[in-house]
DNA sequence: ACCTGAACACCGTTCAAGT
DNA sequence: ACCTGAACACCGTTCAAGT
């Protein structure tokens, strides 16, 4: 909370948190870990104690965001029980607007500047846990006979393919021309999810 | 073609070709502009009297990857005229390979590492373009009564967005378990292709 | 156990100087 | 007109030394 911890305690929790707020600030190739450590009051060397490298540091600011995507995600489904298309507009929602807010934290999350393959195992259990709380929305849904008789995987990478381009697209700032409200980019989402849902040919 | 040429007369091509080949090697995160120059066979500061700085370089590259996409939109309009369906098909597929076979291009083009609204005239214009041609075909779709009746806007953005989400997160790797030939790709590209043109609802 | 400061090899960028 | 090489301020990482 204070300066005090800072220097004994919490040193790792704080070069994480200062690490998010410089990343939003200055964008994934603006940050340094000298930065981060001067940020936090400590010498350039000292997050050596807490991360193996500068990698390890963004790795667990990406764990952060995955941990609260997941978070989301169970709120979603907890908030409208039985109804899994509000659910899914819901989880959907969510991804789309932790993407919008912290879009330097996104592009960490998702778009493999750092390789999935040499992610940490705990970093890929929350990633994966996130992935799967979709899955089983969409599963409630077959169930319920309201999503259509296709294969679960299909159903579930067409979602997962929507929400994150739409996501990315607006993190990475592709229709900055059209979109600047936050109340634009709920009706973005809901014109998309509709779509997303009927399909784009004629019913 | 030789070295000649690298010294005189055409460094600005080798430069940008150089940088696609250490990019696809080393990543967005492992290029350095002094590596591009030495494997371009010139000084570390010879990059300068062609552009403004790293940044510059890297928009070269990531135009070039937009003209191909564009070519490639056009070309699939092209193959099968009066066919929207499969023009749509067969952009996306385009997009699909093109992010996956050179997945640190598409990074560069589509990640928001250089930030749209940073871009300069010649990036824009010709982003814009493929984006255009995309519009194109689902504009035909809906005059030939194949699409749904809903704005236009609704069904390329969200077309869009799943071509796209869909490419990223294969060239992110965050499927690499699931996908692993270009087969597997084709057909991951094909299923979900369907569920997006039928929507998730049961029909 | 945790942090500091010097050191090393690297980087982007600038600029006087060479051809 | 185009390229070089020294220079500057920065970076990630290591390591002996301090508390």
């Amino acid at each position: 909370m204070n300066k005090k911890t800072y220097h004994h305690g919490d040193l790792r929790n704080s070069l994480v948190d200062t690490a998010i707020t410089l990343l939003d600030r200055d964008g994934i190739a603006g940050l340094s870990l000298r930065a981060v450590a001067k940020a936090a009051g400590v010498s350039h060397s000292a997050p050596y104690r807490h991360f193996r490298d500068k990698t390890a540091l963004l790795e667990a600011v990406a764990q952060k965001g995955y941990k609260n995507l997941h978070d989301s995600n169970l709120h979603a489904v907890a908030e409208h029980p039985d109804d899994p298309v509000q659910q899914l507009y819901h989880a959907g929602r969510s991804y789309l607007f932790l993407v919008v807010n912290q879009p330097e934290v996104a592009k960490l999350m998702f778009s493999g500047v750092l390789r999935p393959e040499d992610w940490g195992q705990a970093l890929q259990q929350t990633a994966q846990a996130s992935i799967g709380a979709l899955m089983g929305i969409i599963e409630n849904g077959k169930n319920a006979s309201i999503f259509a008789d296709k294969p679960i995987e299909d159903l579930t990478l067409t979602a997962l393919s929507t929400v994150h381009g739409l996501s990315m697209a607006l993190a990475a700032g592709h229709f900055s021309d059209k979109v600047t409200s936050e109340a634009d980019i709920e009706q973005l989402g809901m014109r998309v999810y509709e779509t997303l849902l009927s399909g784009l040919l004629k019913r």
